[in-house]
This record gives C-alpha cells, structure tokens and sequence, in this order.
DNA sequence: CGTTTAATTGACCAGTATCAACAGGAGTGG
DNA sequence: CCACTCCTGTTGATACTGGTCAATTAAACG
C-alpha cells in the first residue's frame, strides 16, 4: 500500500528568538487579567523560526502576545500534520512530559509569553487558582481538538474547508473578512488535505459565490449561513 | 459535493446505570493510590448504554473501573467519530462548559467511578495536589488527542489499523494477543474508515501473515516489528 | 436449528492525491 | 523601470485509495 505521498517540503526551521525581557503589566493584562500574570518573560520570534522543536526538553509553558504561530508534528517520512494554529491569547507547549511533542513554529513574526516549567509548577503547587486556571486552558483545548478528529476523520474537503473558515472568521477583528497569514501549505496540513485539494476547493467556493479572494491570503465572506450549510456541522 | 456517507447505524442508546453505591476502599486503590481516591461513588453499565449524551449537563467526571467504554460525536446527518476507547484506569467526562460534548456509551458492561463537578472543584480549590492530579490527567488526554489527529490527517487505511492494533496491543495483558471488544463499526469510527475497508485491512495484514485472525474479535501479532514499520511511526 | 446481526468479500465508483504545466506577485539586479 | 528569477498558488489530466452498493459467509441468539 503506503501511498506515495505529497508536497513534503517542511524544512526545520533555525532556532532562537531575538529579544527576551520581562512582561510588563499593561501587556500582561492585555487579554483579561489572569492567575498567571507576571510570571512569565516575553519574547519575540521571527516569522518561519521555531519556537521550540519537537523532541525538545519541555522546559517552559508559552502564551502567544501577538502575531501567529502552529505547532506540528512530522512523520518519519516528512508528512505533516499542524496540530493548531495559536492567535493572541494561546497557551502552547503544556505537556506532562519530558520533552515536546510537537515542533512550535511562528507563521507571522510573532512575540510569546514564556512561563519557566518549575517556576509555574511550584506556583500551581501553592495555589490552586492557578492549577484550576491551568486546568481550565487544557480542557478548553482538548475539546477544540475532539472537534479536529471529526473534522479530519469524517469531513468532505469542502466541509473541512469550510468549517476552518468559520473558526477563522471567529478569530477576525472584522466579521466578514479572513486575514490568511498562513500559507497553502499551512491549511492543507491543518486540515488533512493536499495544497491542490485546498486550492480547488477554495476556487469552488468563489464560484458559488460563498467567498470572494480579492488575493490569496484575503477571503471575503460573501454568504455566512452558506458556509455554515456547508461545514456540515449544523 | 457531499458524500453519501456510509452505514449510519448507531441508535441513541438508553439511559442509565443501574448500581450506585460509595467506592470501596480496595477498589480505589486498584488503580494505584490517588489523590482523588475517596471522592467517588461507583455505578455499573450495561453494555450499550450510555452514561451521558451529547449535550447532557456536564455535572460529574468519571473514571473507567473496568470494562470498556467509548466516547464519540454525531454529525447532524450521522456520520459518527469515536474520540477515544476508555479502559481500567481511564478518565472521562472532563470538560470546561456546562455541557458534554460528545457521548460516552459503555462497549462491554463496565463500572465506572463517578466525580460529582461541585464535590471535585470544591476539593481541586482547597488542595492544590489534586487540581495538578487532573491537569496531569488532561494533558495527557491532549496529548493522545494531538497523535489522532496526525493519524487521522495524514495515515493510509494500512497504517491507521497497524497503529491502532499496536495500541490495543499496549493495554493488552499478553503481549501479542489482543481480544478486540468493540464492533468493526467502532474501529471503523475511530479510524476515520469504513468497515469494509477496515475488515478488508485486516484480511490484508492476515495474508501477509503479520497477524491471524482465529476470530473476528481475536487477533494474534505474529510480526509485531512488521506492524511497527506499517505503523507509519518509526 | 432457524433467524438475525456482524463481518467478509467482490465489483464498481467517487473524492482526493499525484504529476505537471502555467500564472501571478515579490524581489533583485541591470 | 523593466527583465529575470523565484516562489506560491491555480488549474488541468490522470491515477488510485478508500467509499458505496450488494451479495455471501460466519457468528450470535432465541
């Protein structure tokens, strides 16, 4: 069997950020105060560079400030799978183990909260605010992906298509445009899909009408409730 | 677009347990010794019914004491995606909102321990050890979940059943016979498959002699280092 | 044993992947 | 400012994995 598979590409991208500092408070407060405020540093990452690698020691839990980032994983033989896309406000790289399992990548230039691992342990140890604070981040996340396993496991291309979307359009300042900072490639490993099968299906959804693409990283939302129909989910 | 998709079955089951009564001492400790030990009131399943429903009020979190449940989601049209199997040990039902999200059903008849939400948050905020108890437990989860996703985005039929034989084959007693106590359908909702192509995967894996089938639900590894390579993993 | 349900197998088809060619921008250097 | 290159995305032709429909066998149950 073993299918020949496509469009490997996916160098590892070079390490480290450029600046790390401590938060100050007005940028900690930036997305609702929280438990976990002022315990972290920031740091900047450029776009394309890696955050951390998979396999790396998970020493530190991160929250991303700004800018756009995904964390993925690769199989041996180069395919891919994005496991998430992180916006402002994601927390990544929690894991109970040793070392990550998955690669963390910036898609924009981007900045991170850095929280050190024993630092944030021993403060989760000490008050239960912030390990249920924690623990409310996890679950939230664990739901999201349960909707990712539908999604991949028994979603069309078109429904898949539409229902990232929808997600995206749900993380948009504006409610009827979608900013694409990620590339072809990006969607189509997000979703399980070649970047043809992404390609087509958006052309197909510009036919019908549904969106319009002004260019390629802008979608217009033309027929909301026809995206939804569509996503197969209501 | 839109498949026609594929044997719907999957009647909603019926309502609710039948025994419920204080956990046992010595039962608690089964699992091994646990900070949520104590906590719980145990209640029994038939094979078939579902301890919640999609949708239900999310007012307990439960922990498998035997036998073998599973978690799935509906799509509106019926397509079916089985999240997780659940054995000895295994939590269930952890979730931020106030309701469920996706179903759990027991597969065989099975006892599980039940963690009222107001009982478990009351003790997770006065006990700092019980709230890292369950962030362990739920990232955990997450990380299973982000694995199923690559497997479910990127893996061939062949894989996908490699991959999940040698997981049932982890939580097997014997180390090369797994007894299989979910329907084909299951395994097929849990794969992102069919049962046709699930059953035809099996007959492929039996003639090439990595595995033997004496019964649809026995199945016997005679090359576990072959299923390892078909696994798409290493 | 007969009846029902689950699993297997076969024939065929559809949705995506693959392979390949082409188009559109973004830099770069003359 | 224009050619040239590079890179990303789009489109087309074709192949193939896995889905669909249907018939058969095997296992479970009364």
């Amino acid at each position: 069997m073993v299918m020949k598979m496509q469009n490997l590409a996916v160098a590892r991208a070079p390490k480290f950020p450029s600046f790390v500092g401590t938060i100050a408070p007005e940028q900690a407060a930036k997305h609702g105060s929280d438990a976990l405020d002022m315990l972290g540093t920031v740091m900047s990452v450029r776009a394309g560079t890696e955050v951390y690698g998979e396999g790396d020691d998970a020493i530190a839990w991160y929250r991303v400030q700004s800018g756009v980032l995904r964390t993925c994983k690769l199989l041996p033989d180069g395919r891919r799978q994005v496991e998430d896309f992180l916006f402002a406000g994601d927390f990544f790289g929690l894991e109970v183990g040793g070392e990550h399992n998955f690669a963390a990548e910036a898609v924009t230039s981007a900045s991170v909260i850095r929280y050190a691992r024993p630092r944030l342990n021993a403060v989760a140890a000490a008050d239960a605010r912030v390990a249920t604070r924690l623990l409310d981040v996890t679950l939230t996340q664990l739901g999201k992906a349960y909707n990712r396993l539908t999604l991949l496991g028994r979603k069309t291309a078109e429904e898949k298509l539409a229902t990232f979307l929808l997600e995206m359009l749900d993380r948009s300042p504006n409610p009827t445009v979608v900013d694409l900072s990620m590339s072809r490639t990006d969607i189509a490993d997000y979703l399980g899909l070649t970047i043809e099968t992404v390609s087509r299906t958006f052309s197909a959804l510009k036919h019908d009408g549904v969106i319009a693409l002004p260019s390629a990283q802008h979608v217009v939302i033309l027929d909301r409730e026809a995206l939804e129909e569509l996503s197969g989910d209501e």
